[in-house]
DNA sequence: TAGTGGTCTAGACCACCCC
DNA sequence: GGGTGGTCTAGACCACTAA
């Protein structure tokens, strides 16, 4: 009886859900999973590493294979350009350029991330609409010391976004989630009222030492980001 | 030159970000690539594989491997034990009931679940400190139907969120997250203003085809969830 | 239909780390 | 020290799909 990786991960899933393996307990070895799978190592440790990378299983060397006590998994989710987020809900994408302006780089921006002082940025404000209504302001600092060549860019018809991800390659990114209340100018730009909720992304992109650009992303009321565990 | 499936993952990602395979392009096939790393086929292999997993490349067979064009990462996150996320930025921990209450499946939960019309549900509501200042507001729903088991359990020291990852093992879930305006009872929980924006999760939870629980957390003021591409 | 990636094998050596 | 997982190999067969 043959076994894929794919059946033993689904094997051991079940033995856990059945609480033949309860939170804490030890797994066999992989060599004793391997014969009564009936099969070789190094399927058995691809199914094994596959559950680690889940959350599901904890592997120490010497130590052997057990379930975690509490099992919280993980999820992953992509930060989808926006214009196919807008698009795959059957509506239609629109971008808007509202500001362009190379300035000093602001105190608040050179502290927390590393541009020099007196560089430059390119602080951008851009709107997305969905079938007309909007959806997410965007408020984004390009660093030009770092990024020379986005300054000759005019950004009328191209999101900064998806300049960015197609132009420059980056090494690491910061995320981060909020709420926040709407400013009244904020509010004006989503077609909402000052102090309305309103769901907030930050990201900062970096390549190796560099930091690119800083984003905050405004999302108009009712969005909800979803994912599946 | 031996290399390891690191190394590989690596040289590919520089090669990436000097634009000597820019988004878009192909990459030479596994063989080739073997050949040149001085390696087995399998390990290109995996190197591969662990970079469409993480967003960086596209796979078809007969087409070969290229880099996305438009290079959208994946990033993953840990929905975290609270007592764990409240305990690791070094605050007490506090846990305490507001409410328990079985009741029948309000209409609107059996509507956007799938729990019998007629069955019971234990509803609780607790609370989550850091260092004795409101963290979280838990509003749960357990279905009794499935784990009838939860109607003994008081939760007057062990949250049901600990409860249930250590007791109930579950196949799926589903999560999403939201900015809302706090009503008059959750901004006094929170010890905020009415009309405050609050960071919202909601989290539903299966096992196979049974809906186990639904949560609805409120955050307080102030919380980021953050995460790293 | 031919070429690519997807998977599996049987064996090997190594690194880590608990006992 | 010895047992566990981590990785690698050389080869094989298979599945999908673009041409």
């Amino acid at each position: 009886m043959r076994s894929s990786y794919q059946d033993i991960k689904a094997d051991v899933l079940n033995r856990i859900r059945q609480n033949i393996w309860p939170p804490g307990a030890n797994l066999p070895g992989e060599i004793e999973l391997a014969e009564e799978f009936g099969c070789a190592r190094a399927t058995v440790n691809r199914a094994m590493r596959e559950l680690v990378d889940e959350g599901i299983l904890e592997r120490k060397r010497k130590a052997g294979t057990r379930v975690k006590s509490f099992p919280t998994r993980k999820a992953r989710f992509t930060i989808p350009l926006i214009r196919e987020e807008i698009e795959s809900t059957g509506a239609a994408y629109r971008y808007a350029l509202v500001d362009r302006e190379v300035i000093a780089v602001p105190g608040w921006l050179s502290a927390q991330v590393k541009i020099p002082r007196n560089g430059q940025v390119l602080h951008l404000r851009c709107m997305h609409f969905a079938s007309n209504k909007p959806y997410q302001l965007e408020d984004r600092w390009i660093n030009l010391t770092a990024i020379p060549k986005a300054e000759k860019q005019d950004f009328e018809v191209i999101g900064p976004n998806e300049w960015l991800v197609r132009e420059v390659p980056f090494s690491e990114a910061d995320l981060s989630f909020s709420a926040t209340s709407a400013t009244q100018e904020i509010a004006d730009f989503l077609d909402q009222k000052e102090g309305d909720a309103v769901f907030t992304a930050e990201r900062t992109t970096w390549l190796d030492e560099d930091n690119i650009t800083h984003a905050r992303l405004y999302f108009s009321q009712g969005y909800k980001m979803t994912t599946k565990l």
